[in-house]
DNA sequence: GCAAAAGTGTTGGTTGTACACCCATGG
DNA sequence: CCATGGGTGTACAACCAACACTTTTGC
């Protein structure tokens, strides 16, 4: 079929990671006017596949990641964003396990790197704009669904998801609180087993109930922290 | 400068609008392949201008209307939503009073009128998609701002204010708990005025204090209903 | 024993819900 | 005098924030 690009869209990708804390990839272009500059992962879209479509291929070339939650963030298009001609961007988000793919630059990017949300450097065309954006629907998202849960890793453990939530919102919270609120709706399901060989008492361990979630879906839903 | 358009992008507006029940805005197409058959209110972008000032120029151009508060809801970009040739839309929507405006067909339109949200005819492309998008999204702002006001008169009762909340988010609410919560919130300004000419007990007005809602927006800030 | 996190319990204040009740007005 | 909505009061339950407290593990 036709392959060939549209010429006046685009796509950029919002991928945010956690390791403790919460993190946002980035690329370092290699060729054309924005060489040796940062920016978002993205791409052009093809005539013959839906945005949607195109999103998905640009993260799997990027991140060799399939298969994963993407959701489009919002389409971006002030006259001049991009310098050499008019170009619309739709920009997506997800999140990943940061240790759950190894990083491959190469394609049209030089470098791959993980940063800080809060210490990311300075960003081409109107990307900034994008991430900023980005962060805030992630905490209105974080609070809708438990989309933290793709941060994660399959197993875990209350403090971890806790970290996340702090991370994510810039809140303290309270440890008893939090986890009874957490437990209560029924998301979580215990893996009947401890992790070892940390230096204090073995915590349990937790995976996502996505039966719980659907079910849940289906009514309202807030997590309100 | 340049006012040609840019050929694979365009803009469709979801425009709600309340009477009584909540109602949305379609246009009668009178040219091209979809003559005949209804639609949502659009049209093309320009290179001189950016995404939202297009969606005002359009939305100007159907209702009259400037100045009107309008968000971006989406981009739809299936492969074949477009007939003719691919095209992908950026779908905005509004609120707005059915009375403060008289439709003005002629444009490209031969017809516009103001369809009950859940008696709407068959739509052309993909407009249902986004109509039903734009329902769902409505139930999630009118949650979070107070969104509604731009749908009522100037000065309205609580009443008006309660149903307006029933027939968007189609649930029936307790009148002393509705006004209540409402009243909390210190988003009512007291007009100090009556409305006459009930069968019943005259009720006092209400307007929606604009610098009270700033001063909210800048915490956090949850209508749950 | 110490640090660090796991986990339980309690308490007092806030909020939400359901419902009973009285008030004013036009027909 | 009735229907319709305006408007107030209340009581019980649910919930939540704050914080004290005990437990387990590695070093």
């Amino acid at each position: 079929m036709d392959e060939e690009i549209m010429p006046e869209l685009s796509i950029d990708c919002v991928i945010f990671g956690f390791d403790g804390s919460l993190k946002v990839l980035l690329v370092k272009h290699k060729e054309g006017i924005s060489q040796g500059r940062w920016g978002l992962p993205g791409g052009w879209i093809t005539y013959n596949e839906s945005l949607d479509q195109a999103a998905s291929r640009l993260l799997f070339l990027l991140t060799g990641l399939d298969n994963i939650f993407l959701d489009q963030l919002k389409a971006f298009g002030a006259v001049n964003r991009f310098p050499e001609r008019r170009v619309v961007t739709v920009a997506y988000y997800s999140m990943i396990r940061t240790t759950a793919t190894e990083l491959v630059a190469g394609y049209t990017a030089s470098d791959v790197k993980w940063f800080a949300i809060h210490e990311t450097p300075a960003l081409m065309y109107d990307h900034q704009e994008i991430v900023s954006f980005a962060k805030k629907q992630l905490h209105i998202k974080v609070r809708q669904e438990p989309i933290g849960f793709n941060l994660l890793p399959e197993k875990f453990t209350l403090f971890q998801l806790q970290q996340l939530y702090e991370s994510t919102l810039q809140v303290k919270l309270d440890k008893p609180n939090f986890r009874r609120k957490i437990l209560k709706t029924g998301l979580l399901e215990d893996c009947r087993e401890m992790q070892a060989n940390v230096s204090h008492r073995s915590p349990k361990l937790y995976r996502f109930d996505k039966s719980r979630y659907d079910q849940l879906k289906t009514t309202r839903f807030l997590l309100d922290f």
